[in-house]
This record gives C-alpha cells, sequence and structure tokens, in this order.
RNA sequence: CGGGCUGUAGCGCAGCCUGGUAGCGCACCUGCUUCGGGAGCAGGGGGUCGGAGGUUCGAAUCCUCUCAGCCCGACCA
C-alpha cells in the first residue's frame, strides 16, 4: 500500500526536484585515454535497418519507471528472472557507460584485465565465503562433478593471481579491474536492471604494502567514482555505509537520490551541491584525493545501515533531507583479511614477508542504466544525459519522400557522423506523430526535425528533450550547436 | 523462504462463476486515402487458451498436480 503510493508520486517527483538536484548539466572532458572498441559500434544508423522494437503498451511485469521505460523502448527484454537479453539499444547504453567507466579507471592509473564468470569452488574455500555465502551464490558442478560457482564477485580470484605472481614490494602499489558479469541468485528479483540476477559490474582490487597506501587508493576510488558518475550525468553522493559481508572498517556507498531507492538515506542538503567539475586532479597525489574525499565526506550523509539519529539532529533542521537512494557503487579498505587468506604476501625492503594491504571496489554497471533513467525521464519517456546517449540527436524527416527533404536528412545525418557523432535518422515512412513519440519514448537528448515547410525557409529544427524548446536554424547551424554541445563527450 | 495474485496471438486484455470447439484493442501483411504529435476505410495472417493428469458425450472454463511470472514481507548491489 505504502509502495503503491510511492510509485504514483513518482513520476512527479522525478520529473521535479530530484531531476534538478540529481542531475548534472553537460559538462566537456578531456579525449579519452581508453578506447573499447566494443563501444563504437560503427554506429549511426537508419531507423529502417536498424533494430528497435518500442512498445506502445507497457508489459504488464514492469513495476517501476526505468524498467517499464527500458521495455518500451526496446532496450532490453527479459530471458527469466533477473536476468535480460540487451537488444541492440540497450546494448549501446550499457557500452557507453562501462566505456565511461573504463576512461576513468585508466585516468586513475587502474590496469584493465578480465577474470571468467565461472569460479572453482576450492577458491572459495580457502577464504571461508563457500559456505559463509548462502543460497545467493549459484553454485554448478561441470561434467566431473567439480563444484563451481558463478561468480557473486571477484576478491578471492584476483587475490590468487596476485599471490601467485607478485613477490616483490616493488611490484607495489597496484590496482587491477575488470568489468565482467556477475550472478547473485536474488530471492526476489525485480525492478528489470535494477536488481537482477545477472549483472555488469566493474570490480577493482587494489594491493598495496601498508595501510597508508592503501588508504590512499580508496581516497583515489572515491576522487574516480566521484568523475565517473558525473561524466554520465549523475549526482551521485559517497554516503558512510556497512561494510556488509566483505567485511572491513572504510566504506563508502554512492547513492544516486531516487524514490525508487532501496535504501533510505538521511543527509545534509549541502552535500547535494557539491560537484566534482573539471578541476584538475593528479591522481598519484595523496594530499589531493585526501582533501577531495574530506571535501565530499565530512558533511553528514549515511544510509539507514549507519543512520546517526543524534549526529543528523545536530545539524539545523533547514539542512536535514531523508530520501530514497539507489546504490550505483561502493568501495572498500578491509586491510589484509584476504591476502592472510590467500597467501599474498610480498618481501618488503627488509626482506620480511609481509601480507599486502586490500581494498575493493565496484561500481553497478547495468543498474546504472536503470538509476540513470530513474534520474532522468517524463511521461513521454527516457531523457539521456549527453554523455551515455545511445544516439547523439534524432534526425526526423517529416515528409520520407520528399526529394527535398530526403536531402536535407542526409546530409545532416552525413554531417554528424563526419564531426564523430552517431545520429538516429528516422527514414521510416511513418506519420510524424509516431516518429516523434518514438524520438521521445527513446530519448535522445536532441532531436533536428526536416520538413518542406521549414526547407522552404532554409531551416530545420532543433528540439532540447530535456526542456521541450525548439530553435529554427539552418542545417549547417544545428550541426555546429551539436558539436558544441557535445564536445568533450565524443 | 512465508503470504497474495496472474498465465488466453508479439504486447495489453475480455471470455472462466453458469462446460458446447476462442474474441477485442494495439502491433503485423495488402490496397486506397491521409501526412508537423502514436491517422481513416476496406481486406487479411497469426493462438494445441503455460504444462501434465483427471471428471465429462464435450474442458480456456470444473478438480488435482506441476512449471513460470508478478506483488508484499524477510534478504540484497
Amino acid at each position: 500500500m505504502r509502495v503503491r503510493a510511492r510509485f504514483a508520486a513518482f513520476s512527479s517527483i522525478c520529473a521535479g526536484p530530484y531531476a534538478a538536484r540529481t542531475l548534472l548539466p553537460a559538462r566537456a572532458h578531456s579525449p579519452k585515454p581508453f578506447d573499447n572498441p566494443t563501444s563504437r559500434q560503427g554506429a549511426p544508423m537508419r531507423l529502417s535497418r536498424y533494430f528497435l522494437p518500442v512498445l506502445k503498451e507497457t508489459p504488464a511485469e514492469a513495476q517501476i519507471v526505468s524498467h517499464r521505460l527500458m521495455l518500451r523502448a526496446g532496450m532490453i527484454k527479459q530471458a527469466s528472472a533477473g536476468i535480460y537479453s540487451w537488444l541492440p539499444l540497450g546494448f549501446k547504453v550499457l557500452r557507453k557507460i562501462e566505456n565511461i567507466v573504463h576512461e576513468e579507471q585508466a585516468r586513475a592509473g587502474h590496469i584493465p584485465m578480465l577474470m571468467p564468470t565461472l569460479q572453482p569452488a576450492d577458491l572459495w574455500r580457502k577464504s571461508g565465503r563457500y559456505d559463509a555465502y548462502g543460497p545467493e551464490m549459484l553454485r554448478v558442478s561441470d561434467r566431473h562433478d567439480r563444484e563451481m560457482l558463478y561468480g557473486p564477485t571477484n576478491e578471492e580470484m584476483i587475490t590468487d593471481i596476485v599471490a601467485n605472481y607478485v613477490t616483490s614490494y616493488k611490484t607495489l602499489p597496484l590496482t587491477l579491474y575488470h568489468v565482467q558479469w556477475k550472478f547473485r541468485d536474488e530471492v526476489r528479483p525485480r525492478f528489470g536492471v535494477m536488481r537482477g540476477r545477472e549483472f555488469l559490474m566493474k570490480d577493482g582490487y587494489n594491493f598495496d604494502l601498508t595501510k597508508e597506501d592503501a588508504l590512499h587508493a580508496y581516497n583515489r576510488h572515491l576522487v574516480s567514482y566521484l568523475r565517473t558518475y558525473e561524466r554520465m550525468g549523475l549526482r551521485a553522493i559517497p554516503m558512510r555505509a556497512d561494510s556488509g559481508p566483505i567485511g572491513g572498517d572504510y566504506t563508502h556507498e554512492f547513492l544516486v537520490l531516487a524514490d525508487t531507492g532501496e535504501s533510505e538515506v538521511f543527509y545534509d542538503s549541502e552535500v547535494t551541491d557539491l560537484t566534482f567539475g573539471d578541476r584538475e586532479i593528479d591522481f598519484d597525489d595523496k594530499a589531493q584525493c585526501a582533501a577531495v574525499l574530506e571535501e565530499f565526506t565530512s558533511r553528514y550523509a549515511r544510509t539507514d545501515e549507519t543512520h546517526d539519529a543524534a549526529a543528523f539532529n545536530a545539524l539545523p533542521e533547514e539542512r536535514r533531507r531523508t530520501a530514497r537512494g539507489i546504490e550505483v557503487g561502493q568501495i572498500f579498505y578491509f586491510g589484509t583479511e584476504y591476502s592472510e587468506k590467500m597467501g599474498a604476501v610480498v618481501q618488503n625492503e627488509d626482506g620480511a614477508r609481509v601480507p599486502l594491504h586490500m581494498g575493493s571496489h565496484g561500481i553497478g554497471v547495468s543498474r546504472l542504466l536503470g538509476a540513470i533513467i530513474e534520474a532522468s525521464h517524463d511521461d513521454k519517456g527516457i531523457i539521456w544525459p549527453e554523455g551515455v546517449t545511445p544516439f547523439h540527436a534524432g534526425i526526423v524527416n517529416l515528409k520520407q519522400g520528399d526529394a527535398e527533404a530526403d536531402a536535407a536528412c542526409e546530409a545532416l545525418y552525413k554531417a554528424m557522423e563526419a564531426h564523430g557523432m552517431e545520429p538516429l535518422y528516422d527514414d521510416r515512412n511513418e506519420r510524424a506523430g509516431g516518429k516523434f513519440a518514438s524520438m521521445d519514448l527513446i530519448g535522445l537528448p536532441w532531436r533536428i526535425t526536416v520538413g518542406p515547410r521549414g526547407l522552404k525557409n532554409g531551416v530545420v529544427e532543433l528540439t532540447s528533450r530535456r526542456s521541450g524548446e525548439s530553435e529554427e536554424m539552418p542545417p549547417e547551424a544545428a550541426i555546429e550547436k551539436l558539436v558544441q554541445i557535445y564536445a568533450g563527450h565524443l
């Protein structure tokens, strides 16, 4: 009952104050240091040749906005409870998000690799987690009856790798990460990709000689994550959190405010004014990273797990905020627990064998799609932030078959392509209303509308999905404006 | 894992109570008209009614079992 009321109030809330607080304006970024080839799918596209199965009606299974919109926009199709196929549009956004994660990891000096989805049970027996993890862990046997599991996380595996190869302090510091599918056999998957059983996650692991070094890795990750979420158009607030089954004393969760969030959060209203912005950062500068952590975590911001009512109530009343948040990432420092169990020791300068100080850090890549949509939509559909939009602009031809309109659209298409942008050209022989509705639903932030009427005056229309405002201008000017808008996002 | 609900065409649903051989809207195909916010008319294709068993002359409909999905709770990123 309570939840139903929440859902009913939801769309208005998200279109209003939450959206304003949670979303950031587009912002320029320096060229990508990391090129993930799968993120570039060659990908300007004509809708007549694309696969975009949009739905007019909402499938009955979807309860929350992001799930409904992802199904309606033809982004995902459920394969079984909590497991989804990623259709082309959804896959494209997934790769965009993943690519931002890779780029920001590279910027912070972290090293990509890839570990398998299936892991041997023995590895987890060493850490003691095989029995501790419970039925959430999907256990399987191979043909030789060897016990395996579909990894819910990778501490054991990465620590085993490092234990095998790293023997000297000279190899440190080291932060390895991968972006890989995980599986947690949730009792009750729901909310689409926000709480699936199979999910794509970036998980990284730092290995350091001392606690001090490892805490710098912790701070560095916090800084890196702030940048990462901002590039996706999200305001994710680091909050002191509970360490849960992974253990350890230091941990922050990153939460995006949204009414459908799984956590109740309490915070000082000042935290939502903080942005990382374009500031210069040297990820090797311990003092600088520590200062950023201090800046972003000194104000009160906690989930219900660690909520301290007395401290919260000490805030001036007008700054106290209670809301719900979607967890989109978490960072941990947990010391030498895993390195001791898994035998990850190195010789230090004195020749003594010492266990490594470790931390782990995760970003819920697939769940971020849901989080972004929860934070950015209206009653017509999704509104993608520029940083993650599957296509940079939609070109709507109002009169397919009209020689001038067709030619103008083709020219715009080629011009966008030439500027490194990916257009989605709706060249279907559909009526204007249908084309507009589809574009609004899939949420491209910009739309160029081309029709005979405007072309007579030499203009096309550039429309902002977010504001709904349209501006008539010559085609060249529209391209120029898009180039400016996407400077730093390409 | 407890409690509740739902499975009928790709999607949204009616039909079930009271058994008689399956229907509506959207989508899809063909034709004509239309063409700046999900068009109109005409024609058309598509469903072993989740599965198995039972009752019955006859089952989408009644009974039993089973599978799947959804919601609430506990749990969780």
